[in-house]
DNA sequence: GAGTTTGAAACT
DNA sequence: CAGTTTCAAACTC
């Protein structure tokens, strides 16, 4: 408490400092998308912005730490409940945050119209309500008008921006928001709406493709269902708080949609962005996709409205699904029916799923209106935050994908691991993972079941997760998947500061964990900060149960501090939670995001994934499980343990509750940790690192192949690959069994081989768990399905490996596709790897590049945390944010990370150490790239292409693209 | 359900 | 940076 009085007020600071806005407009800039869009017509830039603003994310990373992020992400959440407050000083801001991710995203889409109507929602109420209500004739207008704005603004640039090359874009991007600022500052709604129209008009001419996309995105059924319904939802149900949250996510996940959707087509075929590609989508749709893609390019990426129209209904569907993917939750809710029926796979946000998805449609609906209700009920606020943007909008949810997942994924991870944890067997509750998401966000905010995992597969971004919740729910309405929906328990989940919100796609249907979550959310109302003891030993032992929502029984600490699960998940409270005078609600999100804020400024790895995952290793650990165990034998906690009594055998071991062995870096005593002893991870990394180029290569080609494959995902294969670990996701899914594809494809994720660590997520699953092949399984099947989950790190935790994998958005779906999507940006590659996510999740990515972007975070801290481990990769997801940021230094080599007594963190830093040394030169490259990809982001090119990745890139995205 | 133990987080 | 205190979860009864 005392914390946060101090906090609230810089909270608006918080918003608005992390978020460096510029950052992201760099890493728009970045080659990468450029490159991109060099090779789609379409704009890249937003994409760029977008993945930044969501990620948010994540987790709660996101929250803090991407500026960008936070802008458009904490607003949304924050202002919400807050917002017109917070946003005071904010609102211009928030709206010019909003504007521009919006304006990014929401340029691609140039339909704006269409779109607007979808995207606004929310989000942008709020901002624009409060400075301008004329807007507001039509709520959906508000988000048309934004979108309209940005979108015309886009629409034109985009279009002529596609046909430039991505300069183009960028400056178009500028130009962008420039308008949008200039809009801004007039604020006054007419000339926004002057502005709109002309942009209108532009985007009309241009609009092209991306309009026409749009426009079938929305026609198409399936698809556009999801997102209808989250239009329905948006205007019609969409609470508005819902929306005026979702709206900020909504501006990611336009952008994501945007970008996938507009360019996106073809860019995501091309470019294999496809955030989300949506792993879930199916082969077909990435097929599809790619061939509109492809298409698309062929024809300049202006073809016919006819063409377009087709094309986009095909490639909007796949596009969504691919965003859906990426978000994750977000479009999965869409998608869910879609989708997952489709695929089989059901994902839900992920952790996002919770929310969503109750149990029943008709949970979702209880779950939605009652978020709806609920202004500041921490479900909303968390969801609402997250989500809302998503939901609302359906778009939001197709968007979402990008962002999401991001999110969160960061410090969700830990929530979300730890979720896992507890659903122990099948479910698995993404507290932290959804806080974020998440982000970041929320912890609780996801729960998968296993058993329905494996089928369908919740994924929350990450923090993205959380976030997810509300779209998730809102989708879930719509869809219906609100089954499906796995889990989400709405309550729990908010990832507080990750805008990002998955939606789960689907969201098992596993009652229980949704029913809980419904039930949950109920209470959360009316408990809030309230909830007694028992309640939270309620939850925890529901947690332990599967149900998968943790609660926090803070009695002191009032939920700001990282004793907090909850927070330290990036997730508000939620009624299961038994804290008392609990500020980490959405109601006080001012005061969360400052003290977040200070939190991270104290340590910027605060709400960094705590577990990181060794790529090389990854498969074995996948492999062993077959999926029973996941340990990873290469997952590692970044900090270590320091257990003296437990011997790293309890609980009360982080790592151990991570299901990940004990490190150099942990000060433990008399270890005897299942997973791995302190030596024992050293000898694996050395192994590892003995065989790593070896794998590096394999990697490459593998990675290559896989692109050639899926065409996507090459991102983030390229990428940084290292660094981007987060993204995505991918997860192989195979679980095991395909390890080694399952690396490769996490790969993404994880990273280079090099890198080797991916992150997992904070903690994960109990060992149980962990051990559980279920889980393991789950995660594998979900593969196919899909996740988000976590991006990062935290969702999953160990077990990770394939947690991880399956986190990230991106991801997944089926490994197979591999692609995901995600990745698209580089950046966001880099993002993911940390992160999530994310909070965040790729959603990570996007959450990561926020985060990264924060300069807090990165600065520092994440090399830290890189060095714990070796070198891995690990720092990748954790920090996903920070990573970005940080590796640009990127050292070379650092090489061990974690101190071995010492207490907690600080890693020298490790990352770049890391990368360099271990790895090779594959992640040092990756960590290089990514860096200077950050700043201008030249195609992917150099890194990863030694082994080939760059060529996989340009080949994926052909391959993708045509 | 209450109390104890444990180790992380926070504080000095 | 190290030591101490505070805190909440994990665990035990």
């Amino acid at each position: 408490m005392d914390s946060s009085p101090e906090q609230p007020s810089k909270p608006n600071n918080s918003t608005h400092s992390p978020p460096l806005p510029i950052p992201p407009h760099q890493v728009q800039e970045s080659p990468v998308f450029s490159y991109i869009s060099n090779l789609s017509p379409i704009k890249p830039d937003k994409a760029a912005l977008g993945s930044q603003g969501f990620p948010g994310i994540n987790s709660p990373p996101l929250v803090f730490r991407s500026p960008h992020i936070n802008p458009k992400s904490q607003p949304s959440f924050l202002k919400r409940p807050q917002s017109a407050g917070s946003s005071d000083a904010g609102l211009s801001e928030q709206n010019e945050s909003c504007k521009d991710t919006l304006t990014v995203a929401e340029e691609s889409r140039v339909s704006s119209c269409h779109l607007s109507s979808r995207l606004i929602s929310c989000p942008q109420k709020e901002f624009i309500d409060d400075s301008k209500p004329e807007k507001a004739s039509s709520p959906p207008v508000c988000g048309n008008d934004y979108l309209t704005d940005i979108v015309n603004m886009d629409g034109g640039d985009s279009d002529s921006s596609a046909n430039l090359t991505p300069k183009s874009s960028d400056d178009v991007s500028q130009s962008q928001h420039e308008l949008l600022d200039s809009k801004e500052s007039a604020e006054n709604t007419e000339d926004k709406d002057d502005t709109r129209r002309e942009e209108m008009k532009m985007g009309a001419a241009s609009v092209t493709l991306e309009q026409a996309e749009e426009y079938n995105l929305k026609d198409s059924p399936s698809d556009l269902k999801s997102v209808v319904p989250d239009q329905n939802s948006g205007d019609g149900n969409g609470p508005p708080d819902l929306h005026p949250r979702v709206e900020p996510d909504k501006s990611v996940g336009h952008a994501l949609e945007n970008q996938s959707g507009g360019r996106s087509m073809a860019e995501n075929a091309g470019s294999g962005h496809v955030f989300e590609v949506g792993c879930n989508l199916l082969s077909e749709s990435l097929q599809v996709a790619q061939d509109c893609g492809r298409s698309l390019e062929n024809t300049g990426v202006q073809c016919t409205e006819s063409l377009e129209n087709k094309v986009h209904g095909h490639c909007a569907q796949i596009v969504q699904h691919q965003h859906g993917i990426s978000r994750r939750c977000l479009q999965f809710e869409d998608t869910q029916g879609k989708i997952i029926p489709n695929s089989g796979y059901q994902i839900s946000s992920g952790s996002v799923g919770y929310p969503r998805s109750p149990a029943s449609p008709a949970g979702s609906e209880v779950l939605e209106s009652a978020s709806l209700n609920r202004p500041a009920s921490p479900s909303n606020r968390l969801l609402a935050n997250m989500t809302p943007p998503f939901f609302s909008p359906q778009t939001s949810g197709n968007y979402n994908s990008k962002l999401p997942k991001r999110s969160g994924i960061g410090l969700h991870l830990n929530s979300i691991v730890n979720s896992m944890q507890m659903g122990s067997g099948a479910k698995v509750s993404m507290r932290s993972a959804e806080r974020g998401s998440f982000n970041g966000l929320g912890k609780k905010s996801m729960s998968i079941t296993g058993s329905s995992l494996r089928h369908n597969f919740s994924t929350s971004a990450n923090v993205e997760g959380v976030p997810i919740s509300d779209e998730s729910r809102h989708n879930e309405h719509a869809s219906d998947a609100a089954n499906s929906a796995s889990t989400l328990s709405p309550c729990s989940m908010k990832p507080l500061y990750e805008p990002v919100v998955l939606k789960p796609i689907e969201l098992q249907p596993n009652s229980s964990n949704k029913r809980m979550c419904t039930s949950e959310t109920s209470d959360s109302f009316v408990d809030f900060g309230q909830s007694s003891p028992k309640k939270k030993r309620k939850k925890t032992l529901d947690a332990g149960d599967g149900s998968g929502c943790k609660r926090c029984n803070c009695k002191k600490t009032k939920c700001l501090k990282l004793y907090c699960d909850c927070f330290a998940a990036g997730i508000y409270c939620a009624e299961p939670c038994a804290c008392q005078g609990c500020f980490n609600r959405p109601e006080y999100e001012d005061t969360v995001l400052e003290t977040r804020q200070q939190i991270e400024s104290r340590n910027p790895l605060a709400f960094a994934p705590k577990i990181i995952q060794h790529l090389t290793e990854p498969p074995t650990n996948v492999c062993a499980e077959d999926g029973s165990h996941f340990t990873p034998s290469s997952a590692r906690h970044k900090r270590g343990c320091n257990c003296k009594k437990s011997k790293c055998l309890k609980k009360y071991c982080e790592c151990y509750q991570a299901n990940v062995g004990c490190s150099d870096g942990c000060r433990c005593e008399a270890c005897e940790n299942v997973y791995g002893q302190k030596g024992e991870f050293g000898m694996i990394k050395d192994l590892i690192s003995k065989h790593g180029e070896k794998l590096d290569s394999s990697f490459g080609t593998t990675l290559e192949s896989v692109a050639s494959k899926d065409g996507l995902l090459h991102n983030e294969l390229y990428n940084p690959h290292s660094l981007t670990p987060l993204t995505p996701a991918f997860q192989c899914s195979d679980h095991g069994k395909g390890a080694p594809k399952a690396w490769l494809s996490s790969g993404g994720y994880l990273q280079s081989p090099e890198s080797c660590l991916t992150y997992l997520a904070p903690y994960g699953m109990s060992p149980g768990q962990a051990g559980n092949p279920d889980t393991h399984n789950m995660i594998i099947e979900a593969n196919t399905g899909i996740m988000d989950l976590v991006s990062f790190g935290q969702g999953i935790g160990y077990g990770n490996e394939h947690t991880v994998n399956q986190l990230s958005p991106r991801c997944e779906v089926p490994r197979n596709d591999g692609r995901l999507a995600a990745l698209p940006d580089p950046q966001d590659w880099e993002n993911t790897s940390r992160a999530q996510t994310y909070a965040n999740h790729q959603v990570s990515s996007a959450n990561s590049l926020r985060w990264r972007r924060s300069s807090t975070h990165f600065d520092g801290n994440k090399p830290d945390e890189a060095a714990d481990f070796d070198g891995g990769l690990y720092s990748i997801l954790d920090d996903d944010t920070p990573e970005i940021l940080k590796e640009i230094p990127m050292p070379p080599n650092a090489i061990k990370v974690s101190s071995p007594n010492k207490k907690r963190v600080s890693p020298p830093h490790g990352q770049g150490a890391e990368l360099g040394s271990s790895s090779s030169a594959g992640l040092r490259t990756g960590r290089k790239f990514i860096l200077q990809a950050v700043p201008s982001f030249p195609p992917l090119t150099p890194c990863i292409d030694s082994k080939g990745a760059t060529g996989m890139n340009n080949s994926q995205k052909s391959s993708s693209g045509k």
